[in-house]
DNA sequence: CTGAAAGCGCTAACAC
DNA sequence: GTGTTAGCGCTTTCAG
């Protein structure tokens, strides 16, 4: 025992130990059958005392296969993306795949570098919530220039005919828009996120679910925002407007959360004077100052599909034909849009 | 142009259209300075209209180095590992390393065999947000073994002399008590964590507190929780207690607005009956029922200090003695233990 | 300034 | 069952 404890062990160094050729080591390493009993278990002991492990990058070279994924995302701090990630690493993970994960900050040249990055350490497969704006057109075809099997995730570019794993948001802002509407509401605001595929889509849903009920409302109901501050600033605004709305659809959580700080900082209550709904179910949306209603966008399932799919991918040698999915989300009903009585 | 949509672009490939060695195709792409300007253009020409890309696993090979820093933390879904992984990011990627994240789901089995994989794949560095519990040693030794430099973050086994960087966690179990006993409170519960080192280290500082300013406690008072949920439970329970507590020091913000949703479920005031504590300033702190008071652990610094660390042992190649770096906590009042006029 | 030789650690493919 | 040969794409070393 003892020793070894410095010094990479290499193939060479348990033959040289154990009297026989490299090769067949590196045939017990991989666990093929056609070695005798009794060098498998003389090999197999040097390899354990010396504390042998394989070396992956040398592996990688020959076989052209990193088992590496790349996930670029515009912010790991935002829980939507974390949980993404989580819930892929724990498909991949089982099947030997590690995951590098970028963050481009939704900075699309930042995005590009990292694309770029990935490429270059020949990652098996990528996992793209797209920064770009208004298409993802360049980056794409370096991607597939470069012959890597790659899913885009949340963001889409309609143009293109890609794998891709989202949410139905035209539905999504249908679903909040009409709750609201369902609630009584008829001053029903939206604060709409960045100009980005769930962006105009929630939007696209709002204003359908309006028209749809005959339900007017001023361009002034319609204003933008990218995080919790922003949303508490704009929702500021829309509180100061004549009439005032009676309901906010945020684009996500983290704006809605901002939007009920400000209504409450403004006297107003929730939801008996102004309902508020937001997007994502995130974790801690039950504990805001008002529980929030929200729309779930099911991130653990979106991570789950994108994983299979882009393992898939990378298995098949022949071109598949792209596999689109689109999951439908589900409303969830908390006190910020209950019918209180007074 | 055009061409080249398919199958990698080696050196090879380059010297050819060039009519060069592959050596000075390497040369250029290394940017050594012995090339002709002729050639360099000529080379760089190639390079770019063919689209090549260096074969980064090649190159690792050959230099022994992967550019590759694996990071180990508990889950990525806690804002403050998640805010850690993003300034670590921040950091190593414009020295070209790239970050390998690997949840280890509070498990210290899986938290061993990731860093094993890790290793395999070897990797550069290795910054640990340990689950190992109550030591690490076996961990570490197996990545000392593999002669890999490491840094452990958050966690710490007091016994082993690596490099660290953490927080001081007496000093905020003192601090969120002091302040609390400040406020007026005499009846202080803690929730405290998962029996790692953060945990007894803040529950060290809660029992030093109350001794130093004489306030005797039940051991009813202190009681364990993992998360929101639990947290929830945990206060319920607290709060059927008889004396029952005026102030919950909850060992993180997730806790502690769990603690919060069960007092108010109760039919207490916040800050007026029961003041509640936090640790960790999560994002969302501000946001909550009641807005929480906590005690910032600067995470982005946390971050900032172990990739300084790892880098620059990566770079060094004599043994440093360990560098510990204990960051020290900032009290954040907020509304939840705010002095209220009746 | 340019290039030929050797090899990083490992594995296909094929002999023995 | 076992070992030999060749080579993955690149870089280090050293001749030209």
């Amino acid at each position: 025992m003892a020793l070894a404890t410095n010094s990479p062990v290499r193939q060479k160094d348990i033959a040289r130990e154990a009297n026989v050729s490299v090769m067949t080591v590196s045939k017990v390493v991989r666990g093929c059958a056609d070695v005798a009993p009794a060098t498998r278990r003389k090999i197999l002991a040097r390899i354990k005392e010396l504390n042998y492990r394989p070396h992956f990058v040398a592996r990688s070279l020959v076989s052209g296969r990193t088992f590496t994924i790349g996930l670029v995302i515009p912010d790991l701090m935002y829980s939507f993306f974390a949980e993404i990630s989580k819930s892929i690493a724990k498909v991949i993970r089982p099947l030997g795949y590690e995951l590098v994960i970028c963050n481009s900050e939704e900075d699309s040249k930042l995005e590009g570098e990292e694309i770029d990055r990935l490429l270059a350490r020949q990652v098996d497969g990528l996992i793209l919530a797209s920064a770009q704006s208004p298409s993802l057109g360049d980056v794409i075809n370096r991607v597939q220039a470069a012959n890597v099997p790659f899913v885009l995730i949340d963001r889409r570019d309609p143009d293109l005919r890609t794998d891709f794993v989202g949410v139905n948001n035209k539905a999504i802002g249908q679903l909040a828009t009409t709750h609201l509407i369902e609630c009584g509401c008829r001053r029903i605001a939206h604060i709409f996120g960045l100009n980005l595929s769930p962006g105009p889509g929630r939007r696209a849903g709002y204003v359908d679910a309006l028209a749809k009920h005959k339900i007017p409302v001023p361009d002034s109901y319609l204003i933008g925002a990218a995080d919790d501050q922003s949303g508490y600033e704009a929702t500021k605004r829309l509180l100061a407007l004549d009439p005032r709305p009676d309901a906010i659809f945020g684009y996500n959580d983290p704006i809605a959360a901002g939007a009920i700080k400000a209504v409450l900082e403004a006297g107003f209550r929730i939801p008996e004077d102004i309902k508020v709904i937001g997007v994502g179910n995130v974790h801690y949306s039950d504990l805001l100052r008002v529980p929030l209603s929200t729309i779930d966008q099911s991130s653990t399932l979106i991570g789950e599909h994108a994983a299979n799919i882009i393992v898939q991918a990378i298995g098949s040698k022949v071109k598949r034909r792209p596999r689109v999915v689109v999951l439908e989300p589900l409303l969830i009903v908390r006190e910020s849009t209950a019918a209180r009585s007074k």
